[in-house]
RNA sequence: GGCGGUAUCGUCUAGGGGACUAGGACACAGCCCUCUCAAGGCUGGAACACGGGUUCGAAUCCCGUUACCGCUACCA
C-alpha cells in the first residue's frame, strides 16, 4: 500500500444452510455500503464447515439474493471449506507457540462431567488441568495416535475491544473456557476457521450480528496469539419479527426471495433494511441507493434490536415504485405481464409510448409491481367481469343506468378526438343537458369499462381501453342491464 | 444459573445536560383536493421501563432493579 492508508475490506460470511435471511441481507448491506462508501472491498466468504447442514441449493439461493438486491462482491468468492489445511496449520502454531494445549480428554468424559454440574446446577468449565500431562505421557498418547482436541490456553485478564457501534466492551477471561480449537478428528471449530480466514483475507472491519459479541473476545484471543493485527469490529442489531421474537420462518416471509417474487423492488428493499438499525441522522427516509452510499456511515448505527415492519416496507416499495423512472421499472413490469399473460414482449414495446403511460397511472396507486399487473388487468384483457357490489351500488336503477350509459356511448361515439380533455368536455356538457352530476355519468361507465367501482381518472381510462374497446364495454354493459332487467 | 448486550409513541427512529409543552416516518382517525381509488396536503391521538444518585438543571451522565435478546458445544 503506497499511500500507507490500509483500503478497508469488509466480508459477508453466511453459513449456506438456508435462503438468504433478510437479517443477513441487511448485514451484507451495511458492509456493502461501508465498502462503496470508503473505497474498500466487500467480500463474500461461504462458511461451509458444516459438511451436513451446508448445501450448493443454499449457497445458490445466497448468490441469487445478493445479485438481486445488487450487492455485488469484490474478488473470488471464498469457500471457507476449501481453507482446511491453513486452519490446521494455524491451530499447530498455536501449540507451537504455547497459547494452545493438546487434550487427549474423551470426549464422552467430558460430556460426563458437563452433565454431572449442570444436574448440580453448577456452571461447567473446562478444567485446564483435566489435560496436563508429563511431556512423556504426551508423547506416548502421541505416539500411540490417540485422537485429541487442540484447546485454546485463555490467558489471565480482560479482553476488551472498542466496539464501533457499542463502544467498550469486555469480558474477563475468567469466564472464557479453555476452548476448542481443532477438534479431535482434525476440523477446525468455528472461531479458529473464521479468524484464520479473516486474517488471510486481510479484512480490517468485521461487521456483523450482536449474536456474535461473545464469540469476539475469543477471535481476539486468536489474533493475538497468532500474531495478527487485529481488525475493527462493528456488531449491529438483531431484526425481530412483529412479537419482538428472532425474525423466523413463523413470522411469514423471512427470505429475501420471497420479497423478490412479491413484487417488490430490490432498492425499496435495500433502502427499508438499511433503515432497521441505521438512521442518516437527519428526517431522510426514502434514498436511492446511492444516496445510501452517500449518507451511511457507523456513527448511525443502532444498538437496539429492530422489528421488521411489513407495512413500512410496503410504503416503502410504493414510494420507490413512484419514483423510479419507468426505464427501470420496465425491466421488472414486462416479464411479470408475460408470466400473467397479458402480453408478449414484442407486444408490449411495439407500443411504448401506450404502455409508459399505462405504467405511470398505475404505479402512483400500488405499493408492489404486482398490485399494478392486477390493476392493468383490464387494459388487456377482452373481458370485462362486473363487481356486484360494485353493480349493486352504480346501477341500481337499471332502467336510468342504461338510458345513461346509452347516452354516454353515442356521445362518446362522436367525439371529435379520443383525448382525455375532449371527452369530459363532452361528457360534462351532456350531464348538464340531463340535469345530472358528472359523478351520476362517470361512476356507472366506470363499472360498465372496469367492473370496479375503483380505477384511474375515468378519461385516463377511456384513453388507454381505446375508442373502440371502450364503446365495445358500454354497449355489453347496456346489453347486462337490459338482459338482467326484471321485464 | 453464569457472562454479555439492549431499553424514547403500537413500529422504525431524532435526541449525545438547558434549544423538549420530546421532532420525523409507518400504521391509525379526521379534514382538504376530487368522477372513484390512489398519490399529495393539513390536523389529531400516541413514548423518554422503574428507582436512586450527580447537577442550578437529565430523555441525555452514574448506580441499581426489572424486562427482553444473545452466547454459554469437539454447531455455525
Amino acid at each position: 500500500m503506497s499511500s500507507g492508508i490500509t483500503r478497508p475490506r469488509v466480508r459477508f460470511a453466511p453459513s449456506p444452510t438456508g435462503f438468504l435471511h433478510v437479517g443477513g441481507a441487511r448485514t451484507a448491506l451495511f458492509n456493502w455500503l461501508y465498502a462503496r462508501k470508503y473505497d474498500g472491498d466487500f467480500l463474500l466468504r461461504i462458511e461451509d464447515t458444516d459438511r451436513v447442514r451446508s448445501t450448493d441449493e443454499s449457497t445458490r439461493a445466497i448468490f441469487e439474493g445478493l445479485e438481486w438486491l445488487g450487492l455485488k462482491w469484490d474478488e473470488q468468492v471464498v469457500y471457507q471449506g476449501s481453507n482446511l489445511e491453513r486452519h490446521r496449520a494455524d491451530a499447530q502454531r498455536l501449540i507451537a507457540n504455547g497459547s494452545a494445549y493438546r487434550d487427549f480428554t474423551p470426549q464422552a468424559e467430558i460430556e460426563r462431567l458437563r452433565n454431572d454440574a449442570e444436574s448440580r446446577g453448577l456452571t461447567f468449565r473446562f478444567d485446564r488441568r483435566l489435560a496436563d500431562l508429563t511431556p512423556q505421557q504426551e508423547a506416548e498418547k502421541l505416539a500411540r495416535g490417540e485422537p485429541f482436541a487442540i484447546r485454546f490456553k485463555v490467558p489471565d485478564g480482560v479482553t476488551e475491544w472498542l466496539d464501533l457501534v457499542h463502544e467498550r466492551i469486555a469480558f474477563p477471561n475468567k469466564d472464557i473456557e479453555d476452548f476448542v480449537v481443532l477438534r479431535s478428528d482434525a476440523t477446525p471449530v468455528y472461531n479458529m476457521a473464521v479468524v484464520s480466514d479473516d486474517i488471510d483475507m486481510g479484512i480490517t472491519l468485521v461487521m456483523r450480528g450482536d449474536d456474535h459479541i461473545s464469540n469476539t473476545p475469543k477471535q481476539i484471543l486468536l489474533y493475538r496469539a497468532l500474531g495478527a493485527r487485529l481488525p475493527q469490529f462493528a456488531h449491529v442489531p438483531m431484526i425481530l419479527g412483529d412479537d419482538g421474537k428472532k425474525l423466523s420462518k413463523r413470522h411469514g416471509a423471512t427470505a429475501v426471495g420471497d420479497y423478490q417474487y412479491k413484487g417488490l423492488l430490490p432498492d425499496a428493499m435495500l433502502n427499508f433494511l438499511a433503515l432497521l438499525g441505521w438512521s442518516t441522522g437527519d428526517d431522510t427516509e426514502v434514498m436511492t441507493l446511492a444516496q445510501l452510499v452517500e449518507k451511511f456511515d457507523v456513527e448511525g448505527l443502532q444498538k437496539k434490536a429492530a422489528v421488521f415492519d411489513t407495512k413500512k416496507l410496503e410504503w416503502m416499495n410504493g414510494q420507490h415504485l413512484a419514483m423510479i423512472s419507468l426505464d427501470a421499472l420496465e425491466p421488472f413490469m414486462t416479464p411479470a405481464f408475460m408470466k400473467a399473460g397479458y402480453a408478449t414482449a414484442d407486444e408490449l414495446h411495439a407500443r411504448k409510448d401506450w404502455y409508459y403511460g399505462l405504467l405511470e397511472l398505475l404505479r402512483v396507486r400500488a405499493r408492489t409491481t404486482d398490485d399494478i399487473v392486477a390493476l392493468a388487468a383490464h387494459y388487456f384483457r377482452d373481458s370485462v367481469e362486473y363487481d356486484l357490489d360494485a353493480v349493486g351500488k352504480q346501477w341500481r336503477d337499471v332502467a336510468a343506468t342504461a338510458a345513461v350509459l346509452t347516452a354516454t356511448r353515442d356521445r362518446l361515439a362522436i367525439v371529435a378526438a379520443w383525448e382525455p380533455q375532449v371527452m369530459e368536455d363532452a361528457l360534462r356538457k351532456l350531464a348538464e343537458e340531463l340535469g345530472i352530476s358528472g359523478g351520476k355519468i362517470f361512476q356507472p361507465l366506470r363499472v360498465a369499462l372496469t367492473g370496479l367501482t375503483v380505477s384511474p381518472g375515468i378519461f385516463d381510462v377511456l384513453l388507454y381501453l381505446g375508442r373502440e374497446r371502450s364503446l365495445r364495454r358500454i354497449d355489453a354493459a347496456v346489453a347486462y342491464l337490459g338482459q338482467d332487467s326484471p321485464a
